[in-house]
DNA sequence: TTGACATATCAGTCCCGACTGAGATATTCC
DNA sequence: GGAATATCTCAGTCGGGACTGATATGTCAA
């Protein structure tokens, strides 16, 4: 199996843009932040559902959320009967966005 | 569209395992190893041209191929012409699992 | 309305990882 | 052999981001 190249440096060679991967990875090189991403794969779950399978304290789960929903990644709405509850729910498009530029970035 | 939910919060969910998508994240977070990586989807290159396209010193992309290496996507070999060149190259098999973990993860 | 529960926010601390500078190793050319 | 090129390694510095502690906000139940 023979490389290919020239014997001699290509210096014209330009960086192409990374910078929407490069943003998601970021997200997802975070053991809490894709554990949650990865528990909202099969439905939505409130903060402290995170907290203890994560078993990190909430105000910390909470930052994450943040990090996500600022992302797009995530959306939240108050749970119907217990209002005291913030349901947390993937953005699909968001995600397949995400899954995309990542899987671009590898192809 | 109604949020399915219970109103009493689960306490018995286990965090799935996303070590091996987390640690391909943390890689592909960065710009410097993203580039390369991507740049590395049409053919190989050496050091020089990853610094030139990157406009970073080579130390600095040097060791960024070091963390690649480490895990496995990337191999160098010495070109056949110019041996002071080491030329790298994709680890395709290593690469399509880092994709298959980040795609599983988003799933 | 008071207290408990669920979550968010903010300031402060601390650690990991990216970058720098210097020097070492390997290869080629003269 | 010695100079030049290409890359690596290592110690040190520095900044960003994850965590903590405390407090604020919102919701329900008695």
């Amino acid at each position: 199996m023979t490389v290919l190249h020239p014997p001699r440096p290509r210096r014209d060679l330009v960086a192409p843009d990374v910078a929407d991967a490069v943003s998601v990875a970021q997200l997802l090189g975070d053991r809490s932040r894709a554990t949650i991403l990865a528990m909202l794969a099969d439905g939505p779950h409130c903060v402290c559902e995170f907290a203890t399978a994560l078993g990190a304290r909430e105000n910390n789960v909470s930052n994450h959320l943040a990090r996500l929903r600022e992302a797009g990644l995530v959306r939240a709405t108050r749970h119907e009967e217990n209002g005291r509850l913030l349901i947390y729910e993937r953005d699909e498009a968001a995600v397949a966005a995400a899954r995309t530029a990542l899987s671009t970035l590898l192809r």
